[in-house]
DNA sequence: CACCTTGATAAAGATATTTTATTTATTTGT
DNA sequence: ACAAATAAATAAAATATCTTTATCAAGGTG
C-alpha cells in the first residue's frame, strides 16, 4: 500500500468521479484509475462501484474512506509537527549551568528565551564546572554555562560574558568600602572561599599566582560550597572574601557588605557557554545557544550582557 | 511521503544501523540511504545523527518515530479490516421481506445465519410485497423476500420455498376436517381475507381464475391486513378464509382451526428472492442469499427448506 | 598496519507510474 | 433515433523512481 494510491482513493470518493479526482490531483484520468486498480487489487476488494453516471462507494470503499481519511491526514500532520519543531514552536532541551551563571545568568536569560518561544521546555541542571562539562560529555546536557574549563578537547567553548570577582569585606572592616589596597595585604587578611576546584576560587587562585603569591599564602579560615553562604558569613564578620560580581552586586547595593579594590589584580573572568560539537544539533538547543548572543528582537538582550560586554 | 519512507525509517531506528535494517528488509544499504535521505529531504530535518559505530535519532527522528509507527501500524490494519469484510468476519446488510416469508421463513434463517457468521449486522424491514420491491430498486434493502412480483425488469428474482395456500375454517364448521370440498362450494362462504393486493389474496384470485371463478364471486365479508389477525377471526368463526400454511401450521396442530381440502384447487406458490442485479453486491448480502440455498453447513439448512421442496 | 564494519555516493539497471492516444459504453441534445 | 459529448478502461511509450552493484571514506579492532 501507498500513501499517494489511498489520496487518489480518497478525492475519487469525495468528488465521485475519476476525471474530477484527476483534474484536482494535476494528474492524467487512466493515472487515477491505475492507482485506484492497484489498491482494489491490493486488497482484493472493488472500492467504487462504477456504473450510469455516477461513482459510487462499495461497502468495503466506505470502511477504507474512513481509515484512509484518517492515515492521510496522520501523515500530513507529521509534516507540520516536524515543521513546528524547526521553527521552534514546540521541542526542547536540557541545560547545565555551574553556580554562578546558573543562579545569576540564567534566570533572565530563560526568561527571555520563554517569552519569544513559548512553546519549548527548558530543562536545568545546575551543579559545579566540572559536573557541568561531564554531563556534556556525557550527553546529558545540550549546553552547558560554566566559569572554567577542565579538558576542552571535543567541547566548543565560547565566552558570552565577562564577568569579574570582587573583594568583600564586612562593613566594619578596617578597610573602607571602594579603598584600594595592595596585594600583599591580603596576606594578612583571613578568608572565607569557595572549595578548590570551584570556578570562583581557580580564577582567584590564577590572578594570585599571575601577581606572584601562591595560593599557601592565604589563610582561609573557611571553605563553603555556596557563594550566597559566603557572602553571609562575610556580612556576620567573620572574614574577607572574594566572589563573582554577580552574586555580591545586591548585598553590595544594600550595604550589607563592602567591595575593596586590589591594585593591579585582575579579577576579570569570562564566563563560557559549552557545546559537544561532536553531538547533534537540537533545534531548541541551537537557539538558545543564539540567544544567548543576539538576545531576544523584542527585548534588547538580556540584562546580564548590557552590564558587561559580550563577548562574541 | 510514503510509507515505504516510513517502514524504512522504522527499521533503521528499530534495529541501530542501516544495514542491519536492509537485512531485515531484504534490500541493499544504499536503497535505505536512499530512502531515509529522501525522506530527510521532504522534512527538512535529519532524522538519524550517523556516527562513529552508531546510528542515532535526532529530536525530530524520535519524534517521527512515534507518529511513523502509528501510521504504518493502521495501514496494516487497512488489509486486515478490508480482509475481514472479505471473510465475513464483519459486515452488515438489510434485507426486506413481506409479511410471510418475513415471519414465518426469515426469522429462523437469520438466526442460522448469525450462528454462521456472528461478526454480520442484519437489518430487516417488513412490508408489503410491493412495498419491498419498491425498496429493492430504491436501493434501501440489499436483498428481498416475497410472495410475488410487479415490475421485475431490472429484478434478479430466484424461488427458493415452495409455501402453499390452505383453506381453513372453524373448529365448528360443518365441514369436517381434511373434507375434500368442490370448487364452487367456496362461494356459499363468508371469506375473511388479506387486503388485496396482497400476495396471498393475488395467489388465491389467481387459482381461482384458474377454475373458472372469478374474485367477485366470492363473498368477503372482512379484510384484514394481518395474517395472525385472520386466523383468530376464523377460530372465533366469523367465516373461513385461505392462508399460507406456513402462517396456520401451529393453530392447525393445536385445534384452534381446521384445514379443508379443495378439490382440484392448485394453491401451490412460490416465493421469491429479489436482488438488484444492476447494483452493487455486499459480501454478507451475497453471502446470506447463497445461504437461503446452501443453507448453514454446520446445520443441514433452515428447517423451512426441509418441510417443503427446495427449488434452486 | 592490515582488516573489518558501517554508511555515502555514482552509475547502471529494474520497477513503477504517468502520459498520450485510443476504445467502449452510456448519456444528451436535436 | 443519431451524432456529439462525457466518463472510464486499456495499450504502449515515456518518464520518474527505486534498487542494485561497485566503490569510497572513516573509524574501530586485532
Amino acid at each position: 500500500m501507498n500513501l499517494k494510491q489511498l489520496e487518489v482513493f480518497l478525492w475519487v470518493a469525495e468528488l465521485k468521479g475519476f476525471t474530477k479526482a484527476a483534474k484536482r490531483l494535476y494528474m492524467s484520468q487512466p493515472a487515477v484509475s491505475f492507482q485506484i486498480q492497484s489498491l482494489e487489487e491490493l486488497l482484493g476488494v472493488k472500492l467504487f462501484w462504477r456504473n450510469e453516471k455516477n461513482v459510487i462507494l462499495t461497502e468495503a470503499g466506505k470502511l477504507l474512506f474512513e481509515q484512509a481519511k484518517q492515515i492521510v491526514a496522520h501523515s500530513n500532520k507529521i509534516k507540520s509537527v516536524v515543521n513546528d519543531l524547526k521553527e521552534l514552536k514546540t521541542g526542547s532541551f536540557t541545560i547545565g549551568a555551574s553556580t554562578i551563571p546558573g543562579e545569576y545568568v540564567l534566570p533572565k536569560l530563560i526568561g527571555d528565551f520563554h517569552r519569544r518561544f513559548p512553546g519549548i521546555q527548558i530543562n536545568v541542571r545546575i551543579a559545579g564546572s566540572a559536573q557541568v562539562e561531564a554531563w556534556l560529555l556525557n550527553r546529558e546536557i545540550d549546553l552547558g554555562l560554566c566559569g572554567a574549563l577542565i579538558s576542552g578537547k571535543e567541547i566548543e567553548c565560547l565566552p558570552f560574558l565577562t564577568d569579574r570577582l570582587v573583594l568583600i569585606a564586612p562593613p566594619d572592616h578596617r578597610w573602607k568600602s571602594g579603598e584600594e589596597v595592595k596585594i600583599n595585604d591580603l596576606i594578612k587578611e583571613e578568608f572565607i572561599l569557595r572549595e578548590s576546584g570551584s570556578g570562583t576560587r581557580k580564577t582567584f587562585e590564577a590572578s594570585l599566582a599571575r601577581s606572584g603569591i601562591s595560593k599557601e599564602q592565604l589563610s582561609v579560615v573557611m571553605e563553603m560550597g555556596s557563594t550566597r553562604a559566603i557572602i553571609g558569613a562575610v556580612e556576620a564578620g567573620l572574614g574577607i572574601s572574594v566572589v563573582s560580581f554577580l552574586a555580591a552586586r545586591e548585598p553590595l547595593l544594600l550595604g550589607l557588605i563592602k567591595e575593596i579594590t586590589v591594585h593591579n589584580l585582575d579579577l576579570d573572568r569570562e564566563l563560557y557557554v559549552i557545546r559537544d560539537q561532536s553531538w547533534m544539533n537540537n533545534f531548541a538547543a541551537e537557539a538558545f545557544h543564539d540567544f544567548i548572543f543576539t538576545g531576544s528582537p523584542d527585548n534588547q538582550g538580556p540584562s546580564a550582557n548590557k552590564i558587561f560586554t559580550p563577548v562574541s
